[in-house]
DNA sequence: CTGTTAGCGCCTTCAC
DNA sequence: GTGAAGGCGCTAACAG
């Protein structure tokens, strides 16, 4: 019932290997020969199993891709970026999500390894000693997405969070603003942000600044904590660590009866589709997501191919797109 | 290098046979020797090669997901309820976008069978006989998870879009709406929006009712659309086919001098985190994105396994959330 | 240019 | 309860 490459090669009156050379076109095969095979590939409606070749090859054509939540819009364009790429590479992926966790993400590296994925692309927010250690047992090259290896260990495509956060610091100080906050997820839960958080303090230590932890970094959650907090308002500029608290500012801040920008200037990361979407619309440090996808996607596809890589660690621009929140 | 299972077998002098009824509890072994063999196991850091079980057992523990965009917050939702559940099951996902085009979606359909995917969770505005046929080729289970089958060939699940068209038409009606919008994607683009219209012009047909068609849906084109069609305006109410465009049409509203709810009632599809995280917050028709998924994916796993299933055209609840919009 | 021959790593009858 | 043997469908030398 199943058409296996034997058939084909029955009906073709020629060997197995010679279908599977027309298949892969991994060796020339006479013009004659090639339309005999084409023929009754589809004359059998044929179609090669993509199991049995990757069992014969070792290789799957297929990678991994472990984000912590795809629901999140951040994690989607990213994912998005990756599939784009790897389509093009005639690659396909093999989703999971990790929650975060570490237990979770230990083991689905496994499980990426025993599904024989040609590679990882990975995203998590904090890299341990466990990943890097289950990396090596896999064996399988990885490549690390918008998430930082500060020991530059493992290959990866991010921006320069702490430069990226400095340059925040810097937009709002020329625009003079003088009392500033940064609002941002508790610490511990993304380096990433930590790392925004460093940068931007280096710029402001010496003003006026304070830092608001608002637990996971949701608007629901965020937009509670901050509306006590702006009841006493004294600040009159706001970095956000995302455009989710972002917003979650900006509504906190109307609904204490002050105004954005006039009262406060508000800029803030990531710049989803959220960004433009709002009343007044975000000023932002934009983030190159769907790049994140692709470029990650395409380093890994560089290495899996033997091609040249210049750089292992690459770093790609963030730019501050200025708009009505600042 | 790699590890087998015949290396496990030596190690602890057993046969390869015996090693796999203790991986995969197939058969009942001593005590002593599933020690042995479970100990050899963690001794080598023993993987199972899952290409390799997939091709000798026909089943590898994959569905294929094909949907539109990933990036789409409603899909990615939906992805995230597909995933949690495979999870559950033991079962891996290959996610693949279409973007909705007829030749790519039956071309994915082909790569799934190649991939020998356990099965397939569908997911596209219009279920055309191409993939009908491509479905039967590759004679793969399939559900179709929030898209219309109106002749009810393939399991499915989803609302029912009429009437939740024809609900959302009756609340405004009873705000006392005289004369309503229906704000949609071109005709064709989306049959459950299409359903959606259906459903409100059962309802208003007799009354004063217009539809505004706004190109592929998203807010940017909306929302210019919308500018210039409420500079006159004429309406008291309005229905949007999604979140984003509901927003737009609250935005465009804004821009013409008109308030939201006081001048134009709002109610609109879907119900993602973009409802709650605007001002004012979206009356909505609530889908169950996340349920989409999970059950959809519960209803495959049902198929797989050959349990029991009472309706393979499932269909969930909407509800209507009312909040600050109407 | 084409055919033959080994595997790839595992599951799954069958015997014992 | 355990072992032996035959595939699963294909790729990849190696001959010719």
């Amino acid at each position: 019932m199943t058409v296996t490459i034997y058939d084909v090669a029955r009906e073709a009156k020629v060997s197995m290997a010679t279908v599977s050379r027309v298949i892969n076109g991994t060796a020339v095969v006479k013009d004659d020969t090639k339309r005999r095979v084409l023929e009754a590939i589809s004359q059998l409606g044929y179609r090669p199993n993509a199991v049995a070749r990757g069992l014969a090859s070792k290789r799957t054509r297929t990678i991994g891709v472990i984000v912590p939540d795809v629901s999140a819009a951040f994690v989607a364009e990213i994912v998005r970026g990756i599939e784009d790429i790897a389509t093009m590479y005639d690659y396909h992926i093999v989703l999971a999500n990790s929650d975060g966790q570490i237990p979770r993400e230990v083991s689905l590296i496994g499980t990426m390894w025993e599904k024989q994925v040609d590679g990882i692309l990975y995203m998590t927010n904090a890299l341990r000693g466990e990943h890097i250690e289950a990396f090596e047992d896999a064996q399988i090259p990885v490549v690390l997405c918008a998430t930082e290896d500060t020991e530059r260990r493992i290959p990866s495509v991010n921006i320069d969070n702490r430069r990226a956060g400095a340059d925040a610091a810097n937009y709002l100080l020329e625009k003079g603003c003088k009392r500033i906050a940064f609002v941002t997820s508790d610490e511990g839960i993304s380096v990433i942000a930590d790392h925004r958080l460093h940068g931007v303090r280096r710029q402001l230590d010496n003003h006026n600044f304070r830092v608001l932890h608002v637990g996971e970094g949701r608007y629901e959650h965020a937009i509670q904590l901050l509306r006590d907090e702006f009841q006493t308002l004294n600040i009159d500029g706001l970095i956000a660590a995302s455009d989710e608290l972002g917003l979650a500012s900006v509504h906190a801040i109307q609904d204490s009866g002050h105004s954005v920008p006039e009262d406060v200037r508000i800029i803030a990361f990531d710049n989803t589709r959220l960004a433009t979407m709002v009343r007044p619309e975000l000023t932002v440090i934009a983030q190159p997501m769907y790049d994140f996808g692709a470029v990650s996607m395409r380093l890994l596809t560089k290495m899996l191919l033997d091609e040249p890589v210049e750089n292992y660690t690459v770093t790609l621009l963030h730019n501050i797109i200025e708009r009505k929140s600042s």
